[in-house]
DNA sequence: GAGTGGTCTAGACCACGAC
DNA sequence: TCGTGGTCTAGACCACTCG
């Protein structure tokens, strides 16, 4: 498997290629060291420049990480997330859970929460909209960064109207048991029915960073609706997850 | 906004920042031409391989999209397809569209499919377990490319069991109108039940050709099952869309 | 200290697109 | 034809990691 200077295919990706069949086969295991951009530009005859570049091309796959004075390796697939619906239980919030905490001690990892903010503001556009506020009315905001054995696994930031939130613990620094949603119900409203949105897209360099995303990972964005038995929205729940840590898995009827 | 050459940060990053700024706050508006390189290496008093890097920052965040000959360009927000719970009604069907053509008409486009394969074959691992298959026991494939106005939208598989396939339209050119759950249910099986399960991740090269994916745009794979009024498993769907295309909407009552 | 990846320069040739 | 992006070379200095 040489390269073929006169291809029309560019060397650098030529040499991609050649990479990313040894990972794909095996040769090059997850987590393994690849060769380094010396060991490579001498044995295909380019200069390092031309061997970077065709690490760039796999890292821009998700194929692998860099580290500096390490080496590049080949990314290892990490733990996976499974969000279901019935992540939302009752009974799990009764058991002192809140949804990503149970899902996370579920995997046999320990659950924490850093929190970022906490207090009342003006919401953005698309929360008064989904929570039907009116002019100037203010919302209850909690922003946090969740781990699962202290590595972020998502950005979540949860809005309350103000009115909801108002002498609950919501606007505390501890939500105590439960989370969130514990408190919601405390208040009198039961939580009924959800509303979820995703979308994938990379990451913003700030959401790269705190996410601590390594490479080419994308982001899923999710934004949940919760209302109340009377259908009124309690709540808005914006985050953002690391694409390669989630998956999200959804079971209903047949619609008529 | 000048470049700091004694920042711990690199020139080409700092270069970029500036940019993304400029594009975030509407200097330049999606569609709009940048600087070229080489104005960009003039202005900044860098090399053009450095403002190359810059560009490929914002490329690598899906912000931009680079034309050969031409300059690089602001990416533009394309349509977004919403699929929700209720792409599956039956009443669509009876109307004689599929899932994918009645979401494309309601958005004024004109939607068209190419039929990449149809066939019977040996299930992938994943499929004969989803379908509960029996060792041998063989699936009919649907493999098509779904197109909005020509534009290539989704990488579109199903699979049937071959017992269930055998004699209808299912394993023909032309699955008739309604699309192919229209068939099954002709078949005998009322679909009563979905499950999709969603993951993000970069395409692979080939995706990306064949989705015609410009810069980074991750994909979504959604793999769903569909059940029968006998809880049985009578197709699996295993698709691959461009993320910016799409956003997924679920609606769901709170569980117990 | 030796090896690794990260950044940058100065220059070259090529392929594509618009005029 | 000319300006654009795409590729590549040859060499340099730096920061990080590990023994």
């Amino acid at each position: 498997m040489p390269i073929d200077q006169s291809s029309d295919r560019a060397v650098y990706k030529q040499i991609a290629d050649i990479l990313r069949e040894a990972i794909k086969d095996g040769t090059y295991g997850p987590g393994a060291r690849l060769p380094s951009e010396n060991e490579l530009a001498k044995k295909y005859g380019v200069t390092r420049v031309t061997a970077r570049r065709a690490f760039a091309e796999l890292a821009a796959e998700g194929l692998t990480v860099s580290q500096h004075g390490r080496g590049v390796f080949v990314r290892s697939a990490p733990v996976i997330i499974r969000a279901s619906m019935n992540r939302f239980s009752r009974k799990r919030r009764q058991a002192g859970d809140g949804a990503f905490a149970s899902e996370v001690k579920r995997l046999g990892m320990t659950p924490s929460q850093k929190l970022v903010e906490v207090g009342e503001i003006e919401p953005p556009g698309f929360v008064a909209e989904l929570l039907r506020l009116g002019d100037g009315e203010k919302v209850a905001v909690r922003r946090r960064i969740m781990f699962a054995d202290d590595v972020p696994m998502q950005l979540a930031d949860s809005y309350f109207p103000a009115s909801l939130a108002a002498g609950t613990k919501l606007v505390e620094q501890d939500s105590g048991p439960g989370g969130s949603y514990a408190r919601v119900e405390d208040a009198g409203h039961m939580l009924a029915r959800f509303r979820e949105d995703l979308t994938a897209r990379m990451p913003t360099p700030e959401e790269a960073r705190t996410l601590q995303l390594a490479g080419a990972v994308p982001v899923v964005q999710l934004v949940r609706v919760a209302y109340d038995q009377n259908g009124q929205p309690v709540e808005v729940f914006d985050s953002v997850v690391a694409a390669d840590k989630y998956s999200f898995s959804y079971e209903f009827d047949a619609p008529e």
